[in-house]
DNA sequence: CCAATAGTGTCTTTCAGACACTATATA
DNA sequence: TATATAGTGTCTGAAAGACACTATTGG
């Protein structure tokens, strides 16, 4: 059974769906598509689409991600998540699809070329309601959430979240809402501080928020976290 | 580009690729299969096959374990590690390969059904060695490996490559060859017995090793260690 | 006896979490 | 002034790592 028969092979059609999570109103939302075929007509799904003959998968994933966005550049983080092949989870035909988990700043509303007109983004509580969303994509949105909320505590990650210059206060924000946990603000600055090559000190400060102003940073190139930053 | 045409789509080839680790006289080692044909003739392979038209990735990933191993059920651990598609990845054709994680304790030299034949087990070191694997397979291997070395530190996958009941030194010496580190036994023995739900005692002792008897114990149904057991 | 492995106790350092306190802005 | 957020210091308890010591087998 090694060996592959380029003569007969079962042919399958091969996708690429995107889970894209961005905060956005300290709220955390995704990326939806609205259908308009069927199966699921009218129902939301993740943004994807196929996979094209001279395509590597990760150049899929961001060629799908621009043309939802309608951003010639994505910023952030993209990975890939998992992969979905069950025969029944695409009632026309057998479908493999391959899920990339893309972590963003909050990005302008959804706008430009192809079909991204029906993109919009929603919050993740609401695309997890069942039913909400077309074929297995419920499943896909929990496993890439859940992907990024693990990843948070070993990663530099959460800095995907930010714009590239950012404020303590606001990395501490996108833990809170990733994590739906309410984290020391006290404890949280000592610790991303200590952890080196988490941040990179810009020397500015900032009068954004409220109360007195912030040490300005930027993301480090540490790739792992050490200390680990754990969940509560 | 998100909804798919079910009339036109490129063609691809699925394949299920198998990383299946175990611990042999001390050393880890993977299961290896001789390539018969071209590309690649002569070279060895990671075990692996077409997914079939009407089964799911993980039954496929299942069969072709069974298929290499000769068993009719293997014991240990299967999950999903990564997919693979670049379009030059196989000269042939364009194929997107499905690679899965086995871990497995040490199970009898592969014999019986397919392609079996031309499977062995090879120290992980020396799979790893450059121009060693055909395709990409060295890549995915070292994939798995870390994937493995990683969920160590998290998971009570060690149990995975034990038998049934086992000693907690036997326990330690997975932990040792995987992490290729020494780890002391006494730290190891209090972290491993306090972690909740990790080991269970079965009350019985053996005599299989040098000194003192040990107590046997079974895997627990923890599925997450708290608190971790980080690699030194 | 010695060698080998199993298992316990103890000490030191590090880190997490709780929280008092100070600093600097706006209203 | 009050209020909000930023940032530091300090304490306590949990856990990691080093390692002394005891326990129980076989040779």
């Amino acid at each position: 059974m090694n060996d592959y028969d380029p003569a007969a092979f079962p042919p399958f059609a091969v996708t690429v769906d995107l889970v894209v999570l961005t905060i956005r109103d300290d709220v955390l939302h995704t990326l939806n598509v609205r259908r308009g075929e069927e199966p699921f007509r009218g129902r939301d799904a993740l943004p994807g689409g196929f996979v094209r003959p001279d395509e590597d998968l990760p150049d899929a994933a961001a060629r799908e991600l621009r043309e939802e966005t309608g951003l010639r550049r994505v910023p952030g983080h993209l990975e890939q998540l998992a992969t979905y092949g069950s025969p029944g989870r695409d009632p026309r035909m057998r479908v493999v699809s391959v899920a990339y988990l893309a972590l963003a700043p909050d990005l302008p509303d959804p706008r430009g070329g192809g079909d991204a007109a029906a993109a919009s983004w929603v919050p993740v509580a609401d695309a997890l309601r069942p039913g909400r969303l077309a074929f297995d994509h419920r499943r896909i949105l929990a496993d890439g959430l859940e992907r990024a909320r693990a990843k948070l505590e070993y990663s530099p990650l959460a800095t995907a979240f930010c714009p590239p210059v950012f404020t303590i206060g606001e990395l501490r924000r996108v833990y809170e809402i990733v994590w739906s946990a309410d984290l020391d603000p006290r404890n949280f600055h000592r610790k991303v501080t200590g952890t080196p090559g988490f941040l990179v000190e810009t020397g500015e400060r900032t009068t954004r928020g409220g109360g007195r102003p912030a040490q300005l940073y930027r993301r480090g190139d540490a790739t792992l976290l050490n200390p680990l930053l754990l969940r509560p």
